[in-house]
DNA sequence: GGATATGTTCTACGGCATAGAACAAATAAG
DNA sequence: CTTATTTGTTCTATGCCGTAGAACATATCC
């Protein structure tokens, strides 16, 4: 069929590239994500995602240069690609029509 | 591991049953999703969520009566349980941290 | 009772989610 | 200098989910 849309695990990946800008690699991007999610994700469950969107297009990764720090080897950069930036607003667009209106929540003093 | 979220598939037929109120069954969540999301969708694109939905008891299912209408035979309705309400506000929360802050749209007119 | 409309069930297959061990490469320590 | 420690990535297995659409079921209409 028609391309639907990306899995809730990668938006969730490609949104913290996004985030991080100029420093996104996996441990970084492991980190935001928990940091976001409030949940455990193991190594595999970011590294696998990441592969896949640059498979896809949606991202794009080079080497750093080793940093001169206690086990500061190369990193593995990745940026969103064009391709990677219109799937986000797209995805943003159809969130926006899904969750209209989704009912207001009940301040906690009331409840 | 600890449960994440539900998939993307999930969360719009879990939403579609939300807004259709009474009126949620396979044909009325199919035509409301393709509205909202602007895409086909199969019939089994639909109905296997359903199904997974109301094994994890996020969603119950009864059937209605038949209708006095062309082609009128039983409907099987959905409806969300308060365990399938508590997954979408806890949905809605994290997507909000996802999402908070996303680039302001440059309106059409200016692009 | 055959045609037509509405609705659901079935199921197959490829792809993705997730975990974590293994591996790699840097500096620090002894 | 060689072993430990830290930071980071690769590999890969397994089970579950996404997706399609044919088949089936059951109404009314002619």
């Amino acid at each position: 069929m028609t391309d639907k849309y990306i899995s809730r695990p990668e938006e969730i990946v490609l949104l913290a590239v996004r985030k991080l800008k100029d420093n996104a690699y996996g441990i970084t991007i492991r980190t935001l994500i928990q940091e976001m999610t409030g949940k455990y994700w193991s190594i595999g469950a970011v590294y696998v995602p990441l592969e896949r969107l640059e498979k896809k297009g949606l991202l794009s990764s080079f080497n750093s240069d080793p940093s001169p720090e206690r086990g500061g080897r190369r990193k593995r950069l990745f940026k969103l690609t064009p391709a990677g930036v219109k799937e986000l607003d797209e995805l943003y667009r159809i969130n926006s029509v899904l969750w209209k209106d989704y009912p207001i929540l009940i301040p906690e003093e009331n409840k």
